[in-house]
DNA sequence: ATGAAAGCGCTAACAG
DNA sequence: CTGTTAGCGCTTTCAT
């Protein structure tokens, strides 16, 4: 009845892989090479896979790839939220390295909450990501295990540590925090605040902070702690309270630029006038800090750089290139301007 | 020899969904249903299955369930670029509602070209993601008919559009180039400007923006055309070239808030009062528009909805819930502060 | 509420 | 340079 000599199982059924080499006449290993290492074919053959391929209109299905050869080519990303520029940076540069490796990226938030993070990689271990991408060097307990388990490379990012959970690329939040006290404090400040976030990063560059204002004989360190670190308003609003808690304040450094912006266009609508009454010093050198009047002094991380890096020493493991390093310290630089 | 009563068939193989059912004493599909339905078992059944889980270190291997199911839990969402607040906004409003419905969000930057978008979107069709967020309405030829032959739900956004590939949420940015244009004019303003960026949202934009210019009576517009809309630099560096090109311009519309708040620093450093000798309207009102001094009027658009929106489309068409509408125009407004 | 059988669509290893 | 064989680890029916 509806036997015909091509037969058409279904009508419109979509095509596989074997379709494809029927049409083309070929082996579906050959139809594989065609589409995982197309150099190792002839020329006629390639071509003859690939006509088949338009013609059927064959979409390569990677997820049976992936069971079959137990590589997905995806890596996953962690980071607390993408809605700062920070963390959009550092994605944008593991994003680019990883297309030109034809990765492709997962990625999650944890909205600064550890368990968020722990169940994050739970879900992308399951899926057999071939690598990781983590912010920070603190975790929930029982990561590190899992993920050291699955026997993958992971990179640590905008942190250092001595011993990473496998590899890491970041800078000390400590030692920065400690360079802004001991900057601050050169310019004849003693009077010093913080404007900070509830990370760990955060803490450590108040830490850091801290330290560097003793040692440099300047007095006590208040500090005031934001939700959003990467709000403007926060900043504005901190500086307010600072205000009143701290009156005698002269010297500020916030986590984060985008708050050091809130503190500076706080104090033009207070009349504070920048840096004579009050030192203002962000973080991070976002491309807003050399734009604002008065220009930002700020610490400078690069933020895509380590994204970059994060993707490269992935891709070099993932390519089974010879070892790379395990601790990269990118370092950071205070960048000198008219705020601070 | 090492034969014992529990052979451990290869030291330390990763244990598979098989291990975990004979070490719980029941079948693999009891074990998949503790895992994709616990509801439908016995708690009795549940509990064992889980203990056996965490004794053996079990890691559900979603690839392989993903090609039986022929689900993937992924979707996949194309942005210009994720360093911008404007789509990084957007992707986390869709990232949260997909965490919610525990999907996982694959991401691909297209650097604002078409053929980039292609390419990823066919490698994402590949993954056989269940389905996909894109940014704008204009793709490369043959997106629209591969997309629709996939059979998986599509959103558009950042644009609208009376023949979505699938379903669009955005605004009409037509629409808000006009509004921008009376409101300027409203307010008295006869030479104006347009700073934008290179893609067709922009190019809109500046479509209406003169439209609404004309119709106002106002006079010709003059235009600057970026190469990173969302860089503070570029907006100082365009208002510098307006200054020598159109020195007569008196009100500037910016397509990104970043854009205008070079315009600002810039009008600072040269000691030209806004709004006063030059009115400056933004665009997006990132939270930085209203903590600018002076704080920026700009046309308002909920990036962060727009995700959500986006997200809420696809779970809704994923869970065979009803199906939900094709356009959703989330509209935009002119929020006036002191820059114009 | 639980199980048996039958694939999902592809790649690895080896052979020629 | 190309092909054969044998899975990858899970979920789906359809039973019971």
């Amino acid at each position: 009845m509806s036997a015909r000599l091509r037969p058409r199982a279904t009508p419109e059924r979509a095509a596989r892989m074997q379709d494809v080499a029927q049409a083309a006449g070929v082996s579906m290993v050959t139809v594989s090479r065609a589409l995982n290492e197309p150099d190792k074919l002839a020329p006629a053959t390639l071509a003859a896979v690939r006509a088949a391929i338009d013609q059927l209109r064959y979409v390569h299905n990677l997820t049976a790839g992936s069971l079959a050869s137990k590589r997905t080519r995806i890596v996953a990303a962690v980071v607390p939220t993408i809605a700062s520029s920070i963390f959009s940076d550092t994605i944008d540069g593991l994003s680019k390295v990883m297309a030109r490796h034809r990765y492709q990226l997962l990625l999650g938030q944890t909205q600064y909450r550890q368990e968020e993070e722990a169940q994050l990689i739970d879900a992308f271990l399951g899926r057999r990501v071939d690598g990781v991408v983590l912010t920070g060097v603190v975790h929930a307990r029982g990561v590190r295990a899992r993920l050291q388990r699955a026997g993958i490379p992971v990179v640590e990012t905008w942190d250092l540590t001595t011993r990473p959970i496998d590899m890491v690329v970041g800078f000390s939040n400590r030692a920065a925090g400690e360079a802004a006290a001991r900057y601050l404090a050169g310019k004849g400040h003693r009077a010093l605040a913080f404007i900070g976030g509830i990370d760990e990063r955060s803490a450590a560059r108040l830490e850091g902070f801290r330290a560097g204002a003793k040692a440099a004989g300047a007095g006590a360190v208040v500090d005031e702690i934001v939700a959003s670190p990467s709000a403007v308003a926060d900043g504005s609003q901190a500086l307010l309270r600072l205000l009143q808690n701290a009156p005698s304040t002269r010297a500020i450094f916030c986590t984060n630029d985008m708050l050091a912006a809130g503190v500076l266009f706080e104090c033009q609508r207070q009349g504070i006038a920048v840096p004579q009454r009050m030192a203002v010093m962000g973080f991070a050198d976002l491309p807003i800090a050399a734009g604002i009047e008065p220009a930002l002094t700020s610490v400078q991380v690069r933020s895509t750089e380590m994204g970059q890096r994060a993707g490269e020493l992935l891709m070099r493991r993932l390519d089974k290139q010879p070892e790379p390093e395990r601790i990269v310290d990118l370092g950071f630089e205070v960048v000198e301007r008219a705020s601070a």
